[in-house]
DNA sequence: CTGAAAGCGCTTACAG
DNA sequence: CTGAAAGCGCTTACAG
């Protein structure tokens, strides 16, 4: 079998102690000693059994990561990516290891979550995506174990989150229409019962309120309609008598969608109808009119999510509990109109 | 501290064996012991140490995910994501969950390996793209370690992997431009260092060669370009003398690059220029041009080379060692041309 | 059908 | 600076 840290000891001619303590770099072991086990590791090639370390260490230098179920995922495969790749550097970088996990459906979403939290299996776990009242955010501040939400929680607002400040991010999206003449802008949304889609929603209402705009139900789409279906969704927008002439569209991706379905129906953006979006994805610029997006910073969430927790559970101090990553609207063509449709 | 099998027998009045049988549903438990410790496992919210269980059982229930350096991985997001949802719902189907790992620079990537590999931190390990030469096959390959190759090993050709037949793929892609009377046609390839960019460049000449076509190196691009250079490429490819009339692109995100290149150079698409591309992410049909694209299957990949690997790290039977998913040109606008510019 | 005992590979007070 | 011993929470022959 594998080496152990007995073989080393017997080879060496000291105790598993010390082996353990040249492993770990305890302070006072000898120069002398430490180098000759150091020497022997090297040659029989041990490296140590990472189970049973943390079986006795009781920590797993491991972090979890709940995927969001697909279905609330769909159209943002983009910005998973790069969340992930930011948690993941910045974790790696600190020594721990990522465990991917995923949930299909409801009712076993508590089992997976318990069996990892409650087997010891991890220190800690991110929450990629914010719901409105989710049981597992509750069920993790019951047990009090260590976790991050990248969003935030309304019903336990003092949890460990990173997020965006999606209102004002939608408000500044809203508001970029409305100081270039807009009046009749809509609004296309995300999965409803996620805090982001509502909090753009809301940012969204607040700019159109403070302009005294009108807000008409029929110009606000909720957002179950994928990539496939813009061009339906868009036929209906621009069938109303009244129709919009700015969108402000939740993700990047639906907003290829939606340029996809304006195009096919013969309307030009932004000549007919200007839009933004959010997320800046790389592919934004690339569209085939370069799209306006919100660009939240998503690496940056990723990466400062998986520092905080591992503040927490290095037992390290931690200035905030909540952070906001900054946003910023890039301005492309898609979102600056010709007077021609304004009013 | 947590609840242990020791605090469960000592109050079911039985001895740990008894309560560790239980939890293991072993059959020669009687109804009514099982019954009554199940009963009070559920009462103090018994739940096993994964680790300790581990250390015992030497297996881990985790396969490793090896995530390319960021550099190979660019321009293929949507890919990686796509197959990892494979991965991960198989896994989980079979109780197994996921260690994510990426590698930072190419002199630690076999040390992070070997932590986990020597560590038994994993039964098994996916490879999630294939390099030429890579050191981390021969190393797996030495150490008799589970794995599976997502792509194929040039030197190691007997390896478990799973793949597209990319040669065919970029061979039909071909002769699709060659079927419709195209003779000039170019190629953008993918990183150089990857399987898959070579094999598709291969199945590209292949085509040329037997319909006795020009193979002209000023066509072929290799593809260390991003997204971004495009506009570049492309003015480079269009002030040819001789310029191609079709292209056949690696990747999905390169072909956004392309036609936005294309477009912003005055050139239509596919009046002036025909394109197909590969992987088929939901994008391609939502581009200001569809863009054909050969559908390899994404998800079916990431879920066969999960399902392999399972089997033998169960040491379950397993029927081909190499199994090839197959792949489908899905034709759009991209690539069908008015006559106009052929031949 | 059940229990006592040994052991998985490590760490860490305690003692010297 | 180093070692002997106990223990982390589980499993599994072995014996009954």
């Amino acid at each position: 079998m594998s080496v152990t840290i007995k073989d080393i000891a017997r080879i060496a001619g000291v105790s598993p102690s010390t082996v353990s303590r040249v492993v770990s770099n305890h302070p006072r072991i000898s120069k002398e000693t430490s180098r000759r086990v150091k020497e022997i590791m090297a040659e029989m090639d041990y490296h140590p059994n990472i189970m049973a370390k943390s079986l006795v260490s009781k920590t797993t230098k491991t972090l979890g990561i709940l995927l969001p179920r697909p279905a609330e995922e769909l159209f943002q495969n983009f910005f998973f990516g790069e969340l992930i790749r930011g948690i993941v550097t910045q974790a790696a970088r600190a020594g721990y290891d990522m465990l991917l996990t995923t949930v299909t459906s409801e009712t076993t979403e508590l089992e997976t979550i318990t069996r990892l939290v409650m087997g010891r299996r991890i220190d800690g776990i991110l929450l990629l995506s914010s719901r409105t009242s989710d049981p597992i955010v509750g069920f993790l501040q019951e047990h009090q174990f260590p976790f991050v939400l990248i969003g935030r929680s309304d019903e336990f607002p003092d949890v460990l989150s990173i997020d965006n400040n999606n209102i004002q991010a939608a408000y500044d999206a809203t508001n970029h229409f409305i100081a270039q003449g807009h009046t009749r802008i809509g609004f296309i949304s995300g999965p409803p019962n996620l805090v982001v889609s509502q909090d753009r929603l809301h940012g969204y209402r607040k700019a159109l309120k403070e302009h005294r705009l009108d807000i008409r139900p029929e110009w606000i789409m909720e957002g179950d309609l994928l990539q496939e279906s813009g061009f339906r969704a868009m036929s209906f927008f621009m069938s109303l008598p009244e129709r919009p002439t700015a969108l402000v569209v939740f993700d990047d991706l639906l907003a290829f969608g939606v340029l996809r379905g304006l195009t096919e129906l013969g309307y030009s953006v932004p000549a007919d109808i200007c839009l933004v979006s959010f997320n800046n994805i790389p592919l934004s610029e690339l569209a085939s009119t370069p799209i306006s997006s919100i660009d939240i910073g998503t690496y940056q969430l990723g990466y400062t999510a998986s520092q905080s927790l591992l503040r927490v559970v290095q037992d390290e101090p931690l200035n905030q509990k909540q952070i906001i990553i900054p946003h910023r609207l890039i301005v492309r063509e898609s979102s600056i109109s010709p007077t021609a449709n304004r009013g």
